[in-house]
DNA sequence: ATCGGATCAGACAACGTTGTCATGTAGAAG
DNA sequence: CTTCTACATGACAACGTTGTCTGATCCGAT
C-alpha cells in the first residue's frame, strides 16, 4: 500500500504538503502543488479513510435510515443519495429499524448511540415516519449530526427538509376527478401519524370545498400505505350498495389494492369506478388499467439530500442554514380513469 | 469520547487487556474479564471503528454491488444481508455500477480499485449480472477480499455460492402448466449472459421432452427481466392467430407485462391464456390475478451470503472453503393458471 | 528442589493521516 | 534599511486501537 509517506519522497516535499494538496487546502504553491498531484498519480495514490477519519474526526458517510427497505419510495431515495455520495466520495450506509413499541426516541438511542459513537456519521437522512417525529431529528442534531429529513411537512430549526407541495398535488388530483364528473369520491387514508397523510387528506378536502363537492365522512377509509390495506379499503368503499365513482388512495400500491378488490366485487375500472393513486412508484404502470397518479420525483428528494448534507459540513463553519427544498410535482393521466357516465 | 485507557484505568488493568477482553480473546481470567466488562458498560465505551480497523487492516465492512438498485431481487437481498450486518456489528455499504459498454473487468478495476485502496471492505456480495462474470469475482478474489455469488450457477474456486436450483424450480413450474393440459406454451427469456436465463429456460425444456410435448422454437421470445420486454414479449405471443395457451415468462415483472399485453389485445388471463412467473416478487400478489410463480428466498440469499462471508474471515486462519449454497424454492400456485378447456 | 510448559498480563510500537506550531521567505509599508 | 504582514513549508505529536514481545506466575512432572 502506498501512504502520504512515499507521495512526499518522490514529490521530495514533507507530508504535510502532500495533506494539503489532497485536500485542496491553501498554502500551496501551484508549481509544487502539481508535482505532488503528478507524484501521487503515478504512485496510485489513495488516501486510507480510516486513517483520515482516526484523525480528522469525520467519517465521510452519510446514514439513511429507514422503517422498511421494501418500498420503492425509500429505494429511490436511496438510489439517488447513493448517486450523490459516490459522485463525492462519500459512502452511503444504510440502517433499517425494523418495527416495535415504544417510544421511538428511546429506539434510536439505544440503537444509534452505540453506532454513532464507532462511526459517527457526518449526516444522516431520515424518510417517513422517522421525519414526522421531531424528537429524532432533534436527538440527531443534538450529537452533531447533520440532517435532513425527506418528505415531511414539520420542519425543525437547523435541519434541511427535502419534499413536494402534498397539498397542492392531492388538490389538483382530485380536481382532475371533480373535472370528470365524479362527485362520490372514496378516501383511503395513508398510516395515521405522519404528515403526507394529513397533507394529502387536506390537499382532498380543499379540492371538494372548492368545488362545492359536499364532503361526506363515510367516503373516508384508513389505510396504512401497503397494497393490503388498499384491497380493505377498496372492499369497504367498492362492496356498498351505493359506491363511490371514484377513489383517491393515498399512494399507488393502495390504488393498485383497490383495484383488486374491484376485481373480486366484478368491478372493473375504469368502468365501473376510477381510482387514482400517489407516488408515480413503479406499480403504477404495471397494473391496468395503469394508474393516473401525480409524480414525486423521489430520486432527486434523495440526491438533493445527500448534496446539500454535505455541503452542509463541507462548509463546516458557515452556518447550518435550515432550508425547506420543494421540488416540483407533475400530475402523470394514464388510464384509471374515467368521465362519470 | 471515552476510550479503552479509560476503561482500563477504572478496571485498573492496562490497555491491551482491555482490548483482549473486548475482542474476546483468551488468556483473560473471567473474575478479570468480567471486571473490565463492567468497567466498559459503566462508562459506555463503544470501540472506535476507524482506530480498530487503521491499526488492525480489517474493515468490518461488506460491501453489495448491484447493477441497478431498483428491482425487488436486490433489494430484498439488501435487506437480508444488512440484517445479518447490523447483528454481527458489520456495516453494510451498497454500491450501484451503472450500465456501461467496454469490458467490465475494467469498468470493475477502474470503479473499484480507489475504493478498495482507501477501505477495502472484508467482503463483497455479488449479484446478477456481475455474479455471472467469473473474472469480476476473481478480480476481487486476487485483491484477498472474501466474495459471495448470488443466484448464478457459475462456481468459481474459493468464491462462495448462494442460489436456489433454478432449472428444477423451471421445471417444476412447467410441469404444473402441462398437467393443467397446456401443450402450447410460450416462454419468455431473461437477459442473455446471465445464467438464470439459460437454467429457467434448460428447465421449461426438459419438463417439456420428460411429458412428451413437442418443443417450438417459435414459442420462445427473447425478454430483459423488465416489465416492458413482457409487454413485448406478451403481445409476439398473444397477438398471433394460433395463440400459445399458456405463458411461461422468466419472472414476476415480464408475466405482469404479458398480463397487460393480454389486456391490450383483449385477453383476460387465466380464462384466455394462462401465466406463470418466477421470483414471487412484490408484484406478484398485486396483480389481477395473482401470479402463480415460483417463490426464491431472496431475502435468506441475503442473510446467508452475509453470514457465510463474515464466518469466513472471523475464522481467518481457516482455509476459505468454496462453498455452494443450495436453498428451497417453493411453487406458489395463485389464481394466473387454468386448465385448458 | 528444579525445570518446562501453559497461562496470564503489561510495555511499547505501529497503523496513516491531520492539527498545531514553528520557521522561513517575499513583498509592502514605514 | 528596517519592520510588518501574508504566504509557504516542514517537524512533530496525536488520534485510539491492536500486534509483538517480554516477563511473571502457576501447575505438574521430573
Amino acid at each position: 500500500m502506498t501512504t502520504m509517506l512515499d507521495v512526499a519522497r518522490r514529490a521530495g516535499v514533507s507530508v504535510k504538503t502532500v495533506s494539503r494538496v489532497i485536500n485542496n487546502e491553501p498554502y500551496v504553491q501551484d508549481a509544487l502543488r502539481e508535482r505532488v498531484k503528478l507524484a501521487a498519480r503515478d504512485l496510485g495514490y489513495v488516501p486510507s479513510a480510516s486513517a483520515r477519519s482516526l484523525r480528522s474526526h469525520r467519517s465521510y458517510q452519510v446514514q439513511l435510515i429507514s422503517h422498511i427497505m421494501t418500498t420503492p419510495y425509500v429505494h429511490a431515495i436511496q438510489a439517488g443519495a447513493m448517486q450523490t455520495c459516490q459522485a463525492e466520495g462519500y459512502q452511503l450506509l444504510v440502517a433499517v429499524l425494523p418495527d416495535c413499541d415504544g417510544d421511538p426516541v428511546d429506539m434510536f438511542h439505544q440503537r444509534f448511540e452505540r453506532q454513532m459513537a464507532m462511526k459517527k456519521p457526518d449526516g444522516v437522512i431520515l424518510v417517513p415516519p422517522f421525519a414526522d417525529i421531531d424528537a429524532v431529528g432533534a436527538w440527531f442534531s443534538e450529537q452533531g449530526v447533520a440532517v435532513a429529513k425527506i418528505g415531511t411537512q414539520s420542519t425543525l430549526n437547523s435541519v434541511l427538509s427535502v419534499r413536494i407541495d402534498e397539498f397542492a398535488a392531492a388538490r389538483d388530483l382530485t380536481m382532475l376527478l371533480i373535472e370528470q364528473g365524479h362527485r362520490q369520491i372514496g378516501f383511503i387514508r395513508g398510516r395515521e401519524n405522519e404528515s403526507a397523510t394529513e397533507e394529502r387528506f387536506r390537499g382532498y378536502r380543499s379540492a371538494l370545498d372548492e368545488r362545492g363537492v359536499p364532503f361526506k365522512d363515510d367516503l373516508v377509509v384508513p389505510g396504512t400505505f401497503d397494497f393490503a390495506s388498499g384491497v380493505d379499503g377498496g372492499m369497504q368503499l367498492l362492496a356498498r350498495s351505493k359506491r363511490p365513482t371514484a377513489v383517491f388512495a393515498s399512494n399507488d400500491d393502495m390504488a393498485a389494492g383497490v383495484i383488486v378488490a374491484g376485481h373480486r366485487l366484478g368491478l372493473v375500472a375504469p368502468r365501473d369506478f376510477s381510482i387514482v393513486g400517489f407516488d408515480d412508484s413503479a406499480i403504477a404502470e404495471k397494473t391496468w388499467p395503469a394508474l393516473t397518479t401525480v409524480r414525486q420525483p423521489v430520486l432527486e428528494f434523495g440526491t438533493v439530500a445527500a448534496t446539500e448534507l454535505i455541503r452542509s459540513f463541507e462548509a463546516a463553519g458557515r452556518a447550518t442554514d435550515s432550508a425547506v427544498r420543494v421540488l416540483d410535482h407533475r400530475l402523470v393521466a394514464r388510464d384509471s380513469v374515467a368521465k362519470v357516465p
